[in-house]
DNA sequence: ATAGGGTTAG
């Protein structure tokens, strides 16, 4: 077993690995002489059942020893240590040592060096190394050009990777991965053919192939070209889960679900046993699509299989439940898990965030230190987001400071503009525009339309005109910016500068997503687009929408009032809302199929790939007062509860 | 006893 695989190794593993090192351990205790070589013999024993921790203490005590002193090999041994749980802090005092005892300059503490920085997120502090080496071997480079890969640094991976070879250094099969790895994250599909091409004219292809030919599927299939990724696929004699991995998560991200699921099932016909990676790969896959019944049945299927166990497994399942929207499964799951990680506490949160369900989500956040386990940046981009779901704009100020005052991380520009939300729509704009001129990260292009969302809000011509100036120039591809534009231009009577903007979208013939929902009935998912009339049901599905906008008319007083939303950064254009919104069509089918069964159980679940529009809102909202029915819409953005005439977001969405 | 590569969950 890798040590980069032991997250993911079953318990029982994990058991038998940790009970040699125990005995490793006493045997090394009962010794009488303890040279350096026992000592990092031990150090490796622990690093390699997955106790990194250990190690360094072991490091620790060393140090404190007048007799044995740590060499090249206990100090590559505890970087790598220092690596794998990400502690660079740690890892700068070793280098410090190094530097002190003239260990700095031995080959192996460099490339650990280089290597450790790398897996900490300190690039620079890698480089600086990679810069001081005096004889760099191909392990150097390849390290550096790794680490650069996984850092998304890809155009410096590509840079070194030329730079070797002008020093003619010849790269290896290693130098390879990672540079296919570089041009899959910068999306660079020429670079990777070329790649591809010396693979196979220098036999790296034939000699590694499945590991070469991973890299490869990653590399199509992240640029799109699942065809080629396929191919390579099936070319590969022995296949590995990894391999398979790959393809099912290139098939799902690219939306083709059955092609992923086909995927998935021939592994599962295939000889070779799924892993945690696979299963939760899967598994996500249900959780975005929201397949609460395939879902559920692999759930089953994985309390049965030994990797079910893994951490990231348990997560994904947690996950699944909380985005089909019921939040009891999510919470057996993770009362049961034996054993939870950072990432099961931040699944949590941002599932019960995102059904508004603000003031839990809070017990759990401060929950998680009973089990001494420390929030990282996601952690409080969910309670953030939670406390702007809910409306609890003190609790997220004191979070937010919290986040400040946290030395071990750093706010990015995704925790800035959750703030920036939450003042902005509170009215609080001049705050909200300081906060982001003050702040210590680049403004992105997702928090101007943040606070371009506000402007329109509440109405500031002045300031969103400014904001759509940034905006655009930063960002003059997507459609939503110019629509936004545009209704701050109409809100305020001027109606010219209005239609020329949308008219600019026009000649630019930007594209903007369709509207799309669905629902699962008796296992079958029924997908509908904005004016769909593709369902066999559709003339029905019609005839029970009008039947209940008379309804609700006469009952509840709904208006078809286009109201604006607040978020509208996925609002559908105007031609489209003329159309029937595909969360009606929806509801309509399920309405229609409901008739022939005297009595149905439980709420009614939506599923929709954009934000649910205003008048939708309101439609729900008096259907389920009419109907007594509950009706769960999750949309892009949240939970929308329906029941008795409100809904759980409290219209403020 | 040591250093570099393909996949996963928020």
């Amino acid at each position: 077993m890798r040590i980069a695989d032991f997250n993911n190794a079953n318990y029982l593993e994990a058991t038998i690995k940790d009970c040699r090192v125990e005995m490793a351990c006493k045997v090394f205790d009962r010794m009488l002489e303890r040279n350096v070589v026992s000592w990092t013999s031990l150090m490796c024993g622990y690093l390699n059942s997955g106790n990194a921790n250990t190690s360094l203490s072991l490091l620790c005590q060393m140090g404190g020893s007048s007799i044995v002193k740590p060499n090249e090999f206990t100090f590559s041994t505890n970087f790598k240590a220092c690596g794998f749980i990400r502690v660079p802090e740690n890892g700068m005092q070793i280098h410090g040592w190094c530097c002190k005892t003239g260990f700095e300059w031995f080959p192996v503490v460099g490339n650990s060096m280089i290597d450790m920085y790398s897996k900490c997120g300190r690039i620079d502090a890698a480089s600086k190394v990679f810069d001081k080496v005096p004889e760099r071997s191909l392990i150097t480079w390849n390290a550096m050009i790794a680490g650069y890969a996984v850092g998304h640094n890809g155009d410096k991976s590509l840079d070194l990777f030329k730079k070797m070879q002008i020093q003619g250094k010849l790269p290896d099969e290693f130098t390879f991965t990672s540079t296919l790895k570089a041009c899959a994250g910068l999306g660079d599909i020429n670079s990777g053919r070329q790649i591809h091409g010396y693979l196979i004219s220098t036999g790296f292809l034939l000699s590694q192939q499945t590991i070469v030919s991973g890299s490869l599927i990653d590399l199509y299939a992240k640029c799109g070209y699942l065809q080629d990724a396929q191919k390579i696929f099936d070319q590969v004699e022995r296949k590995s889960v990894i391999s398979w991995t790959t393809l099912v998560v290139g098939y799902a991200q690219g939306g083709n679900l059955s092609k992923a699921m086909e995927s998935y099932r021939s592994l599962r016909k295939s000889t070779i046993p799924v892993d945690g990676f696979v299963l939760s790969s899967v598994m996500a896959v249900f959780a975005d699509f929201a397949l609460l019944q395939q879902g559920k049945q692999m759930h089953a299927y994985i309390t049965k299989t030994p990797s079910g166990l893994d951490i990231s497994v348990g997560n994904s399942v947690m996950d699944m439940y909380l985005k089909c929207g019921v939040i009891e499964d999510a919470d057996k799951v993770f009362d049961e898990m034996p054993k939870r990680n950072v990432v099961s506490w931040t699944v949590m949160i941002t599932g019960y965030g995102k059904h508004g369900l603000g003031k839990e989500a809070i017990n759990i956040f401060e929950k998680m230190k009973s089990e001494n386990i420390s929030p990282d940046g996601v952690t409080y981009l969910a309670i953030l987001s939670s406390c702007s779901h809910s409306g609890l704009v003190d609790k997220s100020q004191e979070y937010f400071s919290r986040l400040q005052n946290d030395p071990t991380i750093k706010p990015n520009v995704e925790h800035y503009a959750c703030m920036v939300d939450l003042l902005g729509r509170s009215g609080h704009l001049k705050e909200a525009r300081n906060l982001i001129n003050n702040m210590p990260v680049k403004p992105n292009s997702g928090i101007w339309q943040t606070l371009l969302s506000a402007c329109k809000l509440h109405k500031d011509l002045e300031m969103g005109r400014e904001v759509g100036e940034i905006l655009l120039k930063m960002d003059d591809l997507t459609t939503v910016n110019y629509v936004m534009m545009s209704s701050i231009y109409a809100n305020a009577g001027f109606w010219k500068e209005s239609e020329l903007i949308r008219k600019s979208v026009k000649v630019k013939g930007l594209k903007k997503v369709g509207g799309q929902s669905w629902v699962e009935i008796d296992k079958t998912i029924h997908f509908f687009y904005n004016g769909d009339e593709r369902h066999p049901l559709t003339s029905r599905i019609h005839e029970k929408l009008k039947e209940i906008e008379k309804r609700l008319k006469e009952e509840v007083q709904y208006a078809h009032e286009v109201r604006f939303s607040l978020h509208d950064v996925e609002e559908e254009s105007r031609e489209e809302s003329l159309r029937v919104h595909s969360e009606k069509l929806a509801i309509g089918l399920v309405l229609v199929h409901n008739d022939g069964i005297k009595e149905h159980r439980g709420c009614i679940r939506i599923f929709k790939n954009l934000r649910v529009c205003g008048d939708c809102h309101e439609f729900i909202k008096g259907l389920s007062k009419i109907s007594s029915k509950v009706f769960l819409v999750r949309d892009a953005n949240r939970f929308h509860k329906f029941e008795n005439g409100e809904c759980s977001c409290g219209d403020y969405w």
